[in-house]
RNA sequence: GCGGAUAUGGUGUAGUGGUAACAUAGGAGGUUUCCAACCUCUUGUCGCGGGUUCGACUCCCGCUAUCCGCACCA
């Protein structure tokens, strides 16, 4: 970053502050890393972002909203995998008390500690006794396994069981996949959006609203059923080239449409939610031009994703990483599943019936049961396996490695049409993840406009009207003769209007008005004149170009 | 987590072991016929905790936060 990038940077955040729009949190208290604000004018703007991007998904037609708990019990997030993926090992030295990360301090013991499993950290542990590198005892505490996400009790004393703040929104909302699957009258493709906050108690929060603690996510599961090729139209982005950085590849520039027919893109599904993607984005201001797609390269992609893009934005902090487009195919259904032993499954009919002929032996259940009691099952089990054309009596071998002899009079044979009409499959799902909070930093990043003089910068927020936090400010030209009368129930009216906000302000000159209006902005200002008063017009200035007209009051 | 730097009104900065200053912003009033004009009055500051001292915003220690490297980052 040069140093006119960094005095930029700081002039901005001191806006973003001094007008409440982004502001870090419990400062009166002296702070706290990685949480921030979003104050009076922001909180607007966040909410405002959101709004746009429901109404992006929802307008899809087969999507819809959901909102899940953010305290998630223990269970969950262990089938989820991130028990497992989101843990640091350490260990404290008891001499000093200095904690340590256990796999650090056996790197020159073990050529990759970062793979070893907590018992197996702790076993080389106690084998090598690594001096503390703080004061060089080599007595440690038992290992533990220190999450990166926040951990809490649900309930309290002896009846409490353990839980996290999710990390995710996504969970929730496979979870509720029953639910979805009913609702959608069990038909794919569906899918489920969800805004609200995750947490992860970062080690090292960084870089201003990059990197938080508690953060605004807004994630999309689409469900599809892998058996069908997904037809998507590409028609509105023909013609729109795109930078997509490749793995093994470099930086290309090519539409999406091109990109999927290249294999690039490997999954058309995941191609069309990186153009629907791309839409948002420019819908809420971000600059197409500082917009790229990067593919995950193989190892740094999560190991049941067959594909996965980010969508980054270049901003004050370079390339950052707003937005993941991820398939992650069966993984998390499958993984809930296996946990639970509950069905998150879809019914897809074939095309043709399948018809098995089946034509074998089974067991007599009221002679073989006594015959071999326990292992009665077992035999069943193995039976069935037989083919029409065995003999009886013969030897079986069990799994079990027992042997049983099987008469005639234990079996019989089975013979029968099965007509198969489908079958039930785990879809495969496509997750769009979007950093609410790293798009809103870039949006103003990209909003924020200085013109003037070095000594006189003049600073307009060049904010897309449907994300502007005010909609509207009406100003007297002058608080006299009946002009503030008149603004202030214009500035009634407006604020009356559902989803608009107004603001009235009075004080200093017009152009000092217009000014701070620029400044958090407005994309509009109402101004109320002399001329007013006489044929009930005002003047509405335009934050963009400066420009007036003057229009009856009854057509605000 | 490691190393370095920093912390003074809302914002940007000056400054001192003895009651803290400038600019700007904010409020009230005046003036002004539309883009940070001007005049008067006014509000508001030494991150937190400990220590040294008669006295600490200033010196020392710890903490917290911010910035920059390094490390970490489904």
């Amino acid at each position: 970053m040069t140093d006119a990038d960094t005095a930029r940077l700081e002039r901005m955040s001191g806006m973003l502050k001094r007008r409440g729009i982004v502001l870090p949190a419990f400062e009166i208290h002296g702070g706290a890393k990685g949480f921030y604000d979003f104050g009076p004018v922001g909180g607007r703007l966040r909410n405002r972002v959101n709004q746009t991007w429901l109404d992006h998904w929802l307008s899809m037609g087969n999507i819809v909203e959901l909102s899940c708990p953010t305290v998630t019990p223990y269970a969950v997030l262990e089938a989820s995998g991130h028990v497992g993926e989101f843990s640091d090992f350490m260990t404290t030295c008891t001499a000093c008390d200095e904690a340590s990360r256990a796999d650090t301090l056996l790197e020159s013991y073990h050529t990759n500690p970062d793979a070893l499993q907590k018992d197996e950290l702790q076993a080389l542990l106690n084998q090598s006794q690594p001096p503390c590198p703080s004061c060089g005892a080599t007595s440690w505490s038992p290992v533990v396994a220190q999450n990166l996400m926040f951990d809490t009790t649900i309930g309290a004393g002896a009846s409490g069981r353990p839980g996290f703040m999710r990390p995710e929104t996504a969970q929730g909302m496979f979870t509720s996949f029953p639910a979805l699957y009913r609702h959608n009258r069990e038909r794919l493709p569906f899918g489920a959006v969800q805004i609200g906050k995750g947490y992860r108690n970062e080690i090292s929060p960084r870089q201003g609203m990059i990197r938080l603690r508690e953060f605004n996510m807004a994630e999309l599961e689409y469900f599809v059923n892998p058996h069908e090729t997904s037809q998507h139209d590409f028609s509105p982005w023909d013609g729109q080239a795109i930078s997509l950085v490749a793995d093994q590849k470099g930086e290309l520039r090519m539409t999406f449409k091109e990109a999927i027919e290249a294999n690039i893109i490997r999954h058309e599904t995941v191609g069309f939610f990186m153009a629907k993607t791309f839409d948002f984005l420019t819908k809420v201001g971000i600059d197409h031009q500082r917009l790229r797609f990067r593919q995950h390269e193989a190892d740094e992609m999560a190991h049941y994703a067959s594909d996965c893009w980010d969508a980054e934005i270049h901003g004050s902090y370079g390339w950052v990483e707003c937005v993941g487009i991820a398939h992650r195919g069966c993984y998390d259904l499958e993984a809930h599943e296996k946990a639970t032993g509950k069905t998150l499954r879809a019914r897809r009919e074939f095309d043709e019936p399948h018809v098995i002929e089946i034509d074998g032996w089974t067991t007599d259940g009221s002679k073989a049961g006594p015959a071999f009691r326990a292992l009665a099952g077992a035999v069943k089990a193995a039976v069935e396996q037989l083919s029409a054309d065995e003999q009886f009596p013969q030897t079986l071998h069990l799994e079990s490695g027992e042997q049983v002899v099987v008469e005639a009079e234990h079996v019989k044979r089975v013979q029968r049409t099965e007509t198969v009409s489908g079958e039930w499959y785990i879809p495969h799902v496509v997750e769009p993840a979007f950093g609410i909070d790293r798009i809103i930093w870039h949006i103003l990043d990209h909003a924020y406009d200085e013109s003037g003089k070095e000594d006189e910068i003049y600073t307009t927020l060049r904010l897309n009207e449907r994300i502007a936090p005010v909609d509207y400010c009406v100003f007297p030209l002058f608080e006299k003769d009946g002009m503030g009368e008149m603004a202030q129930s214009i500035h009634a009216k407006l604020c009356m209007k559902a989803a608009t906000v107004s603001m009235y302000d009075s004080s200093g000159s017009i152009g000092r008005r217009y000014a701070r209006a620029d400044e958090i902005g407005v994309p509009r200002c109402i101004t109320v004149d002399h001329q007013s008063l006489e044929d009930q017009t005002v003047t509405v200035r335009m934050r963009d170009t400066g420009e007036q007209h003057r229009i009856h009051i009854d057509e605000i």
